[in-house]
DNA sequence: AAACGCATCAACCGCTGCATA
DNA sequence: TTATGCAGCGGTTGATGCGTT
């Protein structure tokens, strides 16, 4: 299509950044705020193309990124949440405060994919490496048990018939990492290609419908109820219905009633 | 101490999706 | 409806560091 290259590279700096450099555009952000990296490089005295100082700034000079080694709990909540929306690292990403997409893409094709290989489980699929054979048919799966559910429907129109491939995904309790339970989700993704995959994902079932106790957080959907990301206890367990909304944050996006699961893109 | 191989990760490249004219 | 511009994303690359021989 011919589309004009995204800045004039004859003229912009390639490779590391220099500390001089990180400084004009921590300093520029600082005063002017994120936001039109294009015209951003110039406007701060960079010889850099836009694209590389937002990857820059995002991967390396934000102030709320968190550096380090990853524990042993984010492992596990990578591994989890890559099992159910793929290589998709920003939305990985979204649900790990303080690391960034290209800081777990590369954790994972070093350290994770290792372990999981290691364990016997395909770090693609999330299946043992051995293993052939599907389930005929998936109902319903459960990951453990736990009163937070998330219903992964199919298109809204063909619920009630479609409840034989409506996916309840129950979060564990111990956040133990189920091997059954995530094969199983696995086995619907990939066992049914011609599913219509124009999903919805409708908030986890609530056996408190009263109000109170609406809206956990992420980490409790997850089954972490005492993990330090649980932001329900934070709130002395008055919910995080948080915000002045009473709707569901489910991998990070706000869910009123039924969430549209085509911003999640599961592959 | 030097050479080599491997692991790590910052940065780049090309593509996609969205907004807009 | 189509073309264009832009931001963002994911795959890949290459420089660097570290361990081993």
């Amino acid at each position: 299509m011919g589309r004009s290259p995204c800045c004039e590279k004859a003229h912009t700096n390639k490779g590391a950044w220099t500390k001089e450099e990180d400084d004009r555009l921590i300093a520029y952000i600082r005063s002017h705020g994120e936001g039109c990296w294009r015209s951003l490089p110039k406007a701060a005295g960079l010889l850099r193309c836009g694209k590389s100082c937002r990857l820059r700034w995002i991967n390396y000079l934000r102030p709320d990124l968190k550096r380090g080694n990853f524990t042993e709990e984010e492992d596990e909540l990578i591994i989890k949440l890559h099992s159910l929306l793929g290589n998709k690292w920003s939305l990985i990403a979204g649900r790990l405060p303080g690391r960034t997409d290209n800081e777990i893409k590369n954790y994972w094709n070093t350290h994770i994919r290792r372990k999981l290989l290691n364990r016997g489980i395909d770090p693609t699929t999330h299946r043992p490496m051995n293993e052939t054979n599907c389930a005929q048919e998936i109902t319903t799966i459960s990951f453990g048990s736990g009163a937070a559910a998330a219903a992964i429907n199919m298109k809204e129109e063909q619920q009630e018939d479609e409840d034989h491939k409506m996916m309840m995904i129950k979060s564990s309790s111990n956040y133990g990492f189920q091997e059954t339970d995530e094969k199983i989700t696995s086995m619907v993704i990939e066992r049914c290609p011609d599913l219509n995959l124009d999903l919805k994902i409708s908030p986890p079932h609530q056996h408190q419908t009263g109000g109170r106790n609406r809206g956990l957080c992420f980490a409790c959907s997850l089954g972490l109820q005492n993990s330090k990301d649980c932001s329900c206890n934070s709130n002395n367990g008055t919910s995080s219905s948080n915000n002045g909304t009473s709707g569901y944050d489910f991998l990070g996006l706000k869910a009123g009633g039924v969430l549209d699961y085509r911003s999640l893109e599961m592959k």
